[in-house]
DNA sequence: TTTATCGTTTTGGTATACCAAATATAACTG
DNA sequence: CAGTTATATTTGGTATACCAAAACGATAAA
């Protein structure tokens, strides 16, 4: 706190946004996670804590500390004798986490018909709008973009803070798979209708609709992404036998 | 790995369960965690570093690593100027931890019917007859002990990984307020009947019944803890005028 | 050629030192 | 005496050193 007594009860009060100052580790968590999402460091990679470090010039204190920290949102893990890797999901892995979201979104969405303001319905209506124009025109990286914005909206509008951050999590772990997806472009029209459904459900404010689109709407998303796996894995078996 | 090819091999294809070595920091987070949880450490108590590792006679490194664990856990948390704390959540908070168990429960339940294995249903059914014959002479620790493991078997028979780990950390955030409900008995008869009812409905492996179920159950679930909560609160502020 | 053995190097775990920021305490001033 | 300022102490963040375990590599034996 600040040791003035007059600007301290400002403080207290609340008057004032304070955020929490970023630690290193955290800051190095955050490169850390955008190397591995965009795969500079690829699934499998071994990552030695010195090297890693050393790269990014900090010392190792806080570069164990952002393992640890990609550790539980399940981006790193470690082999038995604790020598830290990328995660390499298997699609069944994936399957498993777009269950648990898409429970997470289904109770985001209800509890986002009674909690959210008309602001963020008028944002998440917004954004839909946007996609269903722009779908044609806009390059693959901003459809992906504004379909992420999309969910994260929502389940902003839930208004509960665990569950935003749980969401945040799976996401994270989701997110090469669901990049992967949308790049291909399959059933590209079936999602525009499923985001027009939840949208019209969550501006109606009907809870159970708008749940039940929203689990719809991941259900064909594990199909979709199962698809994406297959061929993904087939063109990159092709690239191994070049290799040989 | 072990430098014996021929052992290795047993390794490798996984004859011989092998567990990852604990480190001293994760160790340190559980007794850490247990004496948040029992309350030999309170909530809202600071915690800083130094002193809490020379309690337990160890440096500040593996002790800053199982606060950080915690951290991720919601029971340690952190000032703005980054002073850690045991967390002290509001029943608003509780609330919303309910909100996300509950949907996570519900899922746990709807996966368990597909993929339980008869063994494990009737652990539960074994666990549910524990809990309705010895309701009234069993003392409140085993009862709750008992409530535990009946939802911790469920969520454990859905053969989702991600969905036990993260069902685990809510139940942690959870513990306390579960245990202050538990220790009055409010509506045991209730509790009891609706787990009556959702072992039925596991056992018929019927998935909406048991989400519905399941779903109920933690929401007057809420409604205890509300009552406690209150009650609580109370005798706590007279504890407080006791001291002036 | 394959497999076991031994020495070397690498790597993660832990303890410790140091610093800057934050807190507590004392001195001071209106 | 309230409130400000100056000083001392505590505390978290980071870097670094050291160790034991693991991985590596070369050599020897079957």
């Amino acid at each position: 706190m600040v040791r003035n007594p007059s600007l301290n009860k400002l403080l207290t009060e609340g008057h004032i946004p304070v955020k929490t100052r970023k630690t290193l580790g955290e800051e190095t968590a955050e490169t850390l996670r955008e190397l591995i999402l965009l795969e500079k460091l690829a699934p499998g990679t071994s990552i030695p804590e010195r090297d890693l470090a050393e790269l990014l010039g900090i010392s190792r204190t806080p570069m164990r500390e952002a393992m640890r920290l990609l550790e539980t949102e399940g981006l790193i893990e470690y082999t038995t004798t604790r020598r830290p890797y990328v995660a390499n999901p298997t699609f069944d892995d994936i399957r498993q986490y777009l269950a648990v979201i898409g429970c997470l979104e289904a109770l985001a969405g209800e509890l986002a018909c009674a909690a959210a303001t008309d602001e963020q319905l008028q944002h998440i209506k917004a954004l839909n709008d946007k996609m269903q124009s722009a779908s044609n025109t806009e390059v693959v990286l901003n459809f992906f973009e504004l379909d992420m914005q999309f969910h994260g909206t929502i389940v902003h509008a839930s208004a509960n803070a665990p569950l935003i951050d749980t969401h945040t999590h799976y996401n994270r772990r989701l997110f090469r798979a669901r990049f992967v997806s949308s790049r291909m472009r399959l059933k590209r029209t079936q999602t525009l209708s499923q985001h027009q459904q939840i949208t019209d459900a969550l501006i109606a404010r009907d809870k159970d609709r708008t749940a039940a689109e929203l689990r719809g709407h991941i259900h064909s998303a594990v199909e979709n992404i199962k698809l994406a796996f297959s061929v993904d894995k087939h063109t990159a078996n092709k690239n191994e036998e070049d290799k040989l």
